[in-house]
RNA sequence: GCGGAAGUAGCUCAAUUGGUAGAGCGAUAGCCUUCCAAGCUAUAGGUUGCGAGUUCGAGACUCGUCUUCCGCUCCA
C-alpha cells in the first residue's frame, strides 16, 4: 500500500497510464506546469464541470450562467486591481539566493527605522513604485544598506517585475504598442461583474440573485508544480451572489453551508474536509474562507468563499462611468423601499482542475486480495458513479456462440444514455480489473445462460459481488445510480 | 532561481572493469477458456533525453544543455 507521499506520485503515474491527464506537449519535454486531460480525464472533468453546474443553476432558481470571453477590455483589470496589486517587483540576494518583493524588504527595514524615518522611507519607495523606476528601487535599496536577513549582505540582483498575468497582442499586425495590448483572464470573476447589468436586466433578476460561470483563466505562478494543482492555465467554476447591502454576513454563511453540501454530495465524509478562515484578507474581500481537502500532500484549497462588498462593481462604475446600481422595490422596516444601491457580492469559487483532483484522490485505492492460495492486487477508482468516465462495460464472456451479438444489442440500446464500453477480449478476470482501473462502476457479462433466460450478470466495482439480473433492467440500473 | 538525485521499449528495471542494447509486465493479432490480473503462439516497439568531447570502440567516462523528482525560496 502506497503511504501518503507515495500516493500523490502513484496517481499521477495512474493519470497517464490510463488516460486522465498528460503533461502538455510532451513530446517537445513537456511545458512546465501545463497539463491536457486525456480520453478520461476529459469525461471525469466535464462530468464535474456539468454536475457543478447543474447543482448551482438548475437547482439554484435565482442563480443563472453566463459564459464571457477571456479576452476583456484592458481596463477590467486596472478596475478589479490586477494590473497594481499582482505586478510586484522582486529582487534576489546573490548570497543567500533568497527571494524577496522589494515592498516587503523595504517595509520590513523600515519597521527596525525610527516612526518618521521609517515613514519617510516607504513614501520615497512609493514614488519609485509608482514610476516603476526599478534602477532607482535598486539604488534606494543599496543607499540605505537594506541587507538579506539570511546573508546579511547587500549583494543584489537587479529588481524585476513579476507579472501575474499572461498578456498578447490584439489585432492581427504585432508591434503597433501597448495600445493593442490584452490579457488573459487571471479569474473568470470579472466576465461576470461587468456583465451585472446585462443579465439583470435582461433576465429580469431580482436580488438576492447569482451568476454562475466556468472557464479557463491563466496564471503565471512563482513555483508551479504539483501536478495539476497548480498550474498556468486552469478551470474555475465560479458564482457571485448579488445581495442587499448589510446582509453579507448571513449570505456569507449561507455558501459556506451550501457549498460544503455540494461537497459532501460527492460521498466524500465531512472528516476529509475543513474551513480556513483568511486573517489577512484580499484587497476586495471583508470576510473569506476557503474549503480545504486532506489531499496525500495534506489539506490544500479546493475552493474559496469570499465576501467581496462592494469593491469589484463600485469600481467597475468609476473606471466606466456606468452606473451599477440596482433598484430595490421592497420595502424595508419602515415601509420605505431600500432603493438605489450598488450590490454587495458573495463569491464562491472552485477549481476545476484540483476538484479533479480530489476526487481521484479520494477515489484512488491500492487494494490487496490476496489470499492464502494466491497474491492478488487491484488498483480501483472508486469515483462517484455519476461522475464517472464510464458507467458500464459490456463483456461478452466468450466471443464465440452468438455472445457478441447479445451484447452489441445491449450497448446500442444503452449508449446514446450513458457512456459505455464494449470489449471482448482477454479473460473476463482481466477485463473487470482494467475497467477497476478507470472507475467503471458496472460491468455485465454475458454468457451462454442469457441466450436462455435472458439473465446477465452484473459486477459491482467497489464490491466486486456480482448479481444475475434480466438484461432488460440493465439500463435502468444504471440510471438510477448515476442521477 | 539555488542545492541534491535521476533520465535505457508504454510501465518497472537489466546490461561484467568501456566491446553488437535485454527481460518481465503491458500492447496488438490469433489459440485455449463458462465469471475476477500473471495458460499457449506470434508480432510490433529503443539514434540509451539532446549536443559535443575522450577512445579503435561510449548506455557507461568528461563537459554543456533540457526535463523530471526531492528540499529551499515565492505565492491573493
Amino acid at each position: 500500500m502506497a503511504n501518503d507521499s507515495n500516493k500523490f506520485q502513484a496517481i499521477i503515474s495512474h493519470c497517464k497510464e490510463y488516460g486522465f491527464i498528460f503533461p502538455s506537449s510532451e513530446i517537445y519535454d513537456g511545458l512546465s506546469a501545463v497539463y491536457d486531460y486525456g480520453q478520461y480525464g476529459s469525461e471525469l472533468k466535464k462530468n464535474i464541470r456539468d454536475y457543478w453546474w447543474k447543482w448551482m443553476t438548475q437547482l439554484h432558481e435565482n442563480i443563472v450562467g453566463i459564459d464571457a470571453a477571456i479576452f476583456m477590455h484592458p481596463t477590467t483589470w486596472k478596475a478589479s486591481g490586477h494590473v497594481d496589486n499582482f505586478s510586484d517587483p522582486m529582487i534576489d540576494n546573490k548570497d543567500s539566493k533568497k527571494r524577496y518583493r522589494v515592498d516587503h524588504l523595504i517595509e520590513a527595514h523600515a519597521e527596525t527605522l525610527p516612526k518618521e524615518e521609517g515613514e519617510a522611507l516607504l513614501a520615497k519607495m512609493d514614488q519609485f513604485l509608482a514610476k516603476e523606476d526599478f534602477g532607482g528601487l535598486k539604488s534606494f535599496i543599496e543607499e540605505n544598506k537594506i541587507k538579506c536577513s539570511v546573508s546579511g549582505t547587500c549583494n543584489w540582483t537587479d529588481v524585476r517585475q513579476f507579472n501575474l498575468m499572461f498578456s498578447t497582442e490584439f489585432g492581427a499586425v504585432s508591434g503597433e504598442g501597448d495600445d493593442n495590448m490584452v490579457y488573459l483572464r487571471p479569474e473568470t470573476a470579472q466576465g461576470i461583474f461587468v456583465n451585472f447589468l446585462n443579465v439583470q436586466k435582461t433576465g429580469r433578476m431580482k436580488i438576492p440573485f447569482g451568476i454562475a460561470q466556468v472557464g479557463k483563466a491563466f496564471r503565471n505562478e512563482i513555483v508551479a508544480r504539483q501536478f495539476i494543482f497548480r498550474m498556468r492555465e486552469f478551470e474555475q467554476m465560479e458564482m457571485q451572489f448579488f445581495i442587499r447591502p448589510g446582509t453579507q454576513k448571513q449570505w456569507y454563511e449561507y455558501w459556506k453551508e451550501e457549498r460544503m453540501k455540494w461537497h459532501l454530495s460527492l460521498g466524500i465524509p465531512a472528516s476529509r474536509y475543513r474551513f480556513h478562515d483568511h486573517v489577512k484578507l484580499a484587497h476586495y474581500a471583508d470576510a473569506a474562507c476557503d474549503i480545504e481537502y486532506d489531499f496525500p500532500i495534506g489539506f490544500k484549497e479546493v475552493e474559496g468563499i469570499h465576501s467581496r462588498t462592494d469593491f469589484d462593481l463600485r469600481n467597475h462604475q468609476e473606471y466606466s462611468k456606468k452606473k451599477m446600481q440596482y433598484f430595490d422595490n421592497e420595502t424595508d422596516e419602515a415601509g420605505k423601499p431600500y432603493g438605489n444601491y450598488i450590490p454587495y457580492v458573495i463569491e464562491t469559487s472552485i477549481g476545476l482542475d484540483r476538484t479533479v483532483m480530489m476526487v481521484l484522490s479520494e477515489a484512488y485505492e491500492e487494494q490487496d486480495l490476496s489470499s492464502p492460495e494466491k497474491q492478488d492486487s487491484r488498483v480501483v477508482l472508486k469515483f462517484p458513479p455519476k461522475l464517472s468516465p464510464v458507467k458500464l462495460a459490456i463483456l461478452p464472456l466468450m466471443k464465440k456462440d452468438g455472445l457478441p451479438e447479445i451484447a452489441r444489442q445491449l450497448m446500442d440500446e444503452c449508449k446514446a444514455s450513458f457512456r459505455c464500453f464494449y470489449e471482448e477480449k482477454d479473460t473476463i478476470g482481466k477485463r473487470y480489473r482494467r475497467q477497476d482501473a478507470i472507475g467503471t462502476p458496472f460491468c455485465v457479462t454475458i454468457d451462454h445462460q442469457s441466450k436462455e433466460d435472458g439473465t446477465v450478470t452484473i459486477r459491482h466495482r467497489d464490491s466486486m459481488l456480482q448479481e444475475r439480473i434480466s438484461i432488460r433492467d440493465v439500463k435502468e440500473l444504471v440510471e438510477k445510480s448515476i442521477q
